[in-house]
DNA sequence: ATTATAATGTTCAAAAAATCACATTAAATA
DNA sequence: TATTTAATGTGATTTTTTGAACATTATAAT
């Protein structure tokens, strides 16, 4: 987990020099960053040598340069092409998160269904039969997949994407999907990270007796 | 990040723990919820503990009882009443997300927008105007909020919410929300995740060369 | 009833991550 | 140009997290 919590913050970090960029701001110290992202200066300092991300010793370090850098490591340059499996609520709302999704140079090329009446509509992208699915992903060499299916038919479908060649599955049903070693699982489970901020904030106020002694927060 | 850590596992755990139950067990040692989980017997039993969540010496853990203590760390019993601010694709997503959030006891009981279109309309939740918000969390007591509003308008739409006295924000905007102490704020950043994915599996078959030496990942 | 077994729960050790401290060096100043 | 300053980058230290080891005890077997 250690790539992921790195790779992590350094998309975090990302999102902040966009804004200090749009700001107007050419140059950031680490410590502005680390005050924008929520994190120490010397973590921020520790992230960018581990990724080679160099500054300059006085000046700190050039946003532009930087974002370069990112979107290197983060190969924007290259286009990722990915496909939607399930274009029910989250599925159909992803395809159209645009926003997002299209100005990093992500690309949801398709999306996948096995219901008749969601086939050959366009929900932003063309909508096919979840049976030319294995077809698709290989004629077109799509590597990662968006899974938003109902938890029943989720490892049957994990199965077909993983069978065709699929290396990254971002997974929205509760299920822990099994995968082979070298096909890797994002699991977004959303009702899980609505939990934790009720959890959180209700008991911040009361705490929950069940919760008692050691609790530490952030 | 202490509890929020260990809250998620918990709720990991309980995920497994429904899964055993639907498929006819009574009681789970913590090796078979470790492998389900994909974390170490010692890591389920040592977060057990530390929630005060007991198990026999012999017979392991009984799925029941143990489900019943969570549901009660995690208030199951209280129904919660969230909202929903931003009625885009993400929003109304979330809105007909039934299958995960009524079945907990979070209940969606309300959305806001500032488009009249979309106002009055009932996308399985009544829409209301974004300028009655202030007095529907009042008189409501609501608590939790959920918020899927574009960039540009996230800071404005949660400083509305936190001085109507909302103490937890799920926010799906790609900002980091200004807000004080005693609030907090769960950050869904749907790119960042995909990113994520795309990242590790396409680095796992050919190393981009500006990861270099020192990655350890999982 | 006694003994053996197999799981928990907790203490102790190792590993990982974050923080601190400081040596280094680019820029600003005199 | 020399000196001061203020930032980075990295080695050392501390803290946190995870894993191993083991003492404890409920159950099963004899």
């Amino acid at each position: 987990m250690l790539i992921k919590k790195n790779v992590k913050r350094l998309l975090l970090y990302r999102l902040c020099l966009v804004k200090f960029r749009e700001m107007g701001f050419k140059r950031v110290y680490s410590y502005n960053l680390g005050h924008e992202a929520g994190v120490s200066a010397e973590q921020i300092r520790k992230d960018f040598s581990h990724f080679k991300i160099t500054g300059n010793k006085k000046g700190g370090y050039d946003i532009e340069s930087v974002l370069e850098k990112l979107n290197y490591i983060f190969r924007k340059n290259e286009l990722q092409k990915v496909i939607i499996v399930g274009m029910g609520n989250i599925g159909r709302a992803l395809s159209h998160y645009e926003c997002g999704f299209t100005v990093r140079r992500q690309y949801i090329v398709a999306g996948f269904d096995i219901d008749p009446v969601k086939i050959k509509k366009t929900y932003n992208v063309p909508v096919y039969d979840m049976r030319s699915m294995d077809e698709y992903i290989r004629t077109n060499n799509i590597q990662v997949a968006i899974m938003a299916v109902p938890s029943i038919s989720a490892q049957e479908v994990c199965t077909i994407l993983v069978d065709a060649g699929i290396k990254g599955i971002m997974n929205f049903s509760p299920v822990l999907l099994q995968v082979p070693e070298n096909v890797i699982v994002n699991n977004i489970n959303l009702c899980d990270e609505l939990e934790i901020v009720i959890y959180t904030a209700v008991n911040s106020n009361s705490i929950n007796e069940a919760m008692i002694d050691n609790l530490t927060r952030d």
